[in-house]
DNA sequence: AAACTCACTTAGTACTGACACA
DNA sequence: TGTGTCAGTACTAAGTGAGTTT
């Protein structure tokens, strides 16, 4: 009993977890899209082979989590691995060292303080124990009730496959299976690895239970106070206008509104509503009001139409008045701090009056959803925050400060009595959060405080020219190479003006591998202000190394840190560029050139450079060569076209060898132009190709399921874009991405 | 062990705003 | 200049499942 206990907490423990990884890895969309397309899909393939069904499931089961680790995996360590050699041989020094001397010092003293929390009363200190070993125990529970589960599910749809005749001959499928089965296994292995260390990282960040260290917010926003109807709007009962209590006339309004849909002819829908209106008039008017088809609101619906015209109307100015009139509300609500960083709040407003409208036939349609008062509210944030105040003349239901649940603000709402809450965005992702840290690093460039504007800077150059963060390295050990943090007054020169940009700084300085960056970028005044009174080996960055600057970044965002910018940075250019560049009516080869590109653009970025090939000038004037014999053939071709087209219309269109022979001299030049195409496209990927390495990128930076969607999507064939070895690496992406994968 | 509660989590739909097109 | 269309967003109803109560 009390091991089933066990692995249900388990499981729980491992949902949160995961979640909580959806929210850091940005992939809560993708993985609901995934799931439900391939659900959709499993269904549509009736015809997919036993095997490959029962494989999906299973991976899907075991995916779940992986999908979501990976991408943090990914984040946290291939880099790592691939990347930064030299730098990593000089931190193995600190095993745990990860992301800079800063994090590794900050979770030792946490872990410090831990300690000495617990070790403070003993009964903490032998649960402490107890807890790892629960933890463990949790791990194989959970793992096996994984199993379980989705054996069960398994078996379920092999139940549902069986009544569908088996297409595919079973026999050859048995050795695909089996090698699936052993990728199974070694997916499975990454899992669980990927799962411990998840978990070390999250226990740290909150032990049981708690959601939060500190919350602070500005409490809900309310909705307006009803306006009443002007007195030239009228309601009728009867056909004798009847003023109406203020109470009477909102409800009366929402009827009124609604009129035009087909709700308010709905019986349920009318009876609900009518009686509920009539708890809110007075006396009199109940006595006077007992049939809902003497109601005549069409005044009312009039005014209500016309102020909604009148808003489809408005200028551009007042749109936009009224815009930014809503944003200052998001800016002073939509927001809090949980602990150290500002979280979008996903609904910070209160859910105004209305008529409930259940969906299909909902036995409560048409009743009166109440305007909720900050007496019903429960307002949930830290002690020691500014509580926030409730509206003038009001005060709050209750103020709690339960840090085991993640919600602000809840009511309990009149129609089925269920509990509403305020609370972050569920999906508060990657993406909206490197707006939310682009937008304060460019506030912070004008920080007064220097170390703070050094920052601002350096973030700019690792999001804009995605350099490495820069370690500082022990010199004469390895080769002068820096990165951003690192880098000194002499990698840099300021231009006042160069080549028609103002204020241009020139970059060039060896990077990771000595690989010599140079760029020019127009920059802000900035630098010249950090390079005053310095000789050329002072650091440019003075006040700031990458521990500062990942501090920074993590307490934006849990486990952020400079690379994770730049993986970040570069999947998403390659999206956006896929996005770009792609033309949907174009063949293969097209297709593959703008692939190519993406792919460079964020090699580019992220100064993936090689060496022009030894080969490269003779396989180029081979191309060339080719491409000059290919026009050849065409215009022979072309000629031939011209002659047999001549030949035919001379000796009359009867002819039918004559007909044949035209019609085959055009795919004849058909063929030479697609190929002669093929070859150019070829040629120019090539040439753009000499200096820039794609391998790099794409095999340690780009998310790979952005490239199997984009393959999917447009149809072209993966061998093309990933070869032998790439395929079985990134095999976990090829199978599980859904064409409609985003980052 | 059924029913209920709470705290999320998912998802359908209405609205918006951008954009292409006539 | 109006209009249809499409994608993205906001809103909130509905579903889920662990935990608790009856």
């Amino acid at each position: 009993m009390g091991r089933e206990k066990q692995s249900k907490g388990g499981e729980e423990k491992s949902s949160h977890k995961s979640s909580k990884l959806k929210k850091l890895s940005g992939h809560e969309n993708a993985e609901a899209g995934g799931d439900t397309s391939s659900t959709n899909s499993s269904n549509s393939h009736e015809k997919i082979e036993n095997g490959k069904l029962l494989k999906k499931l299973q991976l899907k089961n075991k995916t779940r989590l992986l999908q979501h680790t990976k991408k943090l995996k990914k984040l946290l360590s291939d880099e790592d691995d691939a990347l930064e050699g030299p730098s990593t041989s000089q931190r193995k020094l600190d095993p745990e060292d990860d992301d800079g001397d800063f994090i590794s010092k900050k979770k030792g003293q946490k872990r410090k303080r831990i300690k000495e929390e617990q070790t403070e009363c003993s009964t903490n200190a032998s649960s402490r124990s107890k807890k790892t070993k629960k933890l463990n125990d949790d791990d194989d529970d959970y793992n096996s009730s994984q199993k379980t589960k989705s054996k069960k599910k398994t078996e379920k749809s092999v139940k549902k496959e069986e009544n569908e005749p088996l297409q595919v001959s079973k026999k050859p499928k048995r050795t695909k299976e089996e090698i699936q089965e052993a990728k199974l296994l070694k997916i499975k292995k990454k899992e669980e690895e990927e799962q411990n260390r998840w978990r070390w990282w999250e226990e740290e960040k909150y032990e049981d239970g708690v959601k939060w260290k500190f919350l602070e917010h500005k409490g809900p926003y309310f909705p307006p106070e009803y306006q009443p109807v002007p007195d030239d709007v009228h309601f009728y009962y009867d056909g004798k206008a009847v003023k109406l209590s203020l109470a009477a006339e909102e409800v009366a309004l929402f009827f009124a509104q609604m009129l035009d849909h087909e709700y308010t002819t709905k019986d349920v829908f009318r009876e609900n509503f009518f009686k509920d209106w009539r708890k809110e008039m007075t006396s009199e008017e109940r006595s006077l009001i007992n049939d809902l088809n003497k109601c005549d609101f069409g005044e009312m619906h009039a005014m209500h139409k016309a102020k909604v015209e009148a808003r489809k109307n408005m200028t551009k100015e007042e749109k936009q008045t009224l815009k930014e009139a809503n944003q200052k509300i998001v800016e002073e609500f939509g927001y809090c701090l949980l602990d150290h960083h500002k979280e979008r709040i996903g609904n910070f407003k209160i859910e105004p009056p209305g008529l409930f409208r259940g969906r299909g036939e909902h036995p409560k349609q048409g009743m009166l959803k109440k305007r909720i008062q900050p007496e019903d509210v429960i307002i949930n944030c830290a002690k020691d925050s500014h509580i926030p105040v409730p509206p003038v003349g009001h005060r709050w239901k209750e103020v709690r400060h339960d840090n085991t649940v993640t919600w602000l603000a809840s009511w309990t709402e009149n129609i089925q009595g269920s509990i509403k809450y305020i609370m972050l965005n569920a999906n508060s992702k990657l993406k909206t959060c490197v707006d939310d840290i682009r937008y304060q690093y460019n506030q912070d460039l004008k920080s007064k405080q220097m170390s703070t504007r050094q920052r601002a800077v350096a973030l700019y150059f690792i999001d804009k020219l995605a350099l490495r963060a820069g370690n500082e390295k022990e010199e004469g050990e390895t080769a002068d190479t820096v990165g951003c943090c690192s880098l000194r007054v002499e990698h840099i020169t300021l231009h006042d003006q160069l080549e028609g940009d103002e204020c241009v700084v020139e970059f060039d300085f060896l990077g990771k591998d000595s690989i010599r960056y140079y760029n020019k970028v127009p920059v802000f005044k900035n630098l010249k202000l950090f390079m005053e009174n310095k000789e050329s080996e002072d650091d440019l960055f003075d006040r700031l190394n990458t521990s500062m600057l990942n501090k920074h970044l993590s307490s934006l965002m849990p486990g952020l840190t400079a690379k994770v910018f730049r993986t970040y940075n570069a999947s998403i250019t390659l999206q956006q560029q896929l996005k770009e560049l792609t033309n949907k009516g174009d063949n293969v080869a097209e297709m593959i050139l703008s692939y190519n590109r993406a792919n460079r653009a964020v090699a580019i970025l992220c100064n993936h450079q090689r060496a022009p090939p030894k080969t490269f000038e003779q396989s180029m004037a081979n191309l060339q060569a080719k491409i000059d014999a290919r026009k050849e053939q065409l215009a022979l071709a072309k000629s031939e076209l011209k002659q047999a087209k001549k030949e035919a219309k001379s000796k009359g269109s009867s002819d039918p060898k004559l007909q044949t022979m035209v019609e085959r001299k055009k795919t004849a030049v058909k063929r030479c132009e697609d190929q002669l195409l093929k070859m150019e496209l070829q040629a120019t990927d090539r040439e753009e190709n000499k200096q820039i390495a794609l391998g790099t990128s794409k095999l340690n930076y780009l998310d790979p399921r952005i490239s199997v969607a984009w393959c999917k999507k447009y149809g072209v064939p993966l061998e093309k874009i990933y070869n032998k070895s790439q395929r079985d690496k990134f095999a976990w992406a090829i199978d599980m991405t859904e064409e409609d994968f985003e980052f």
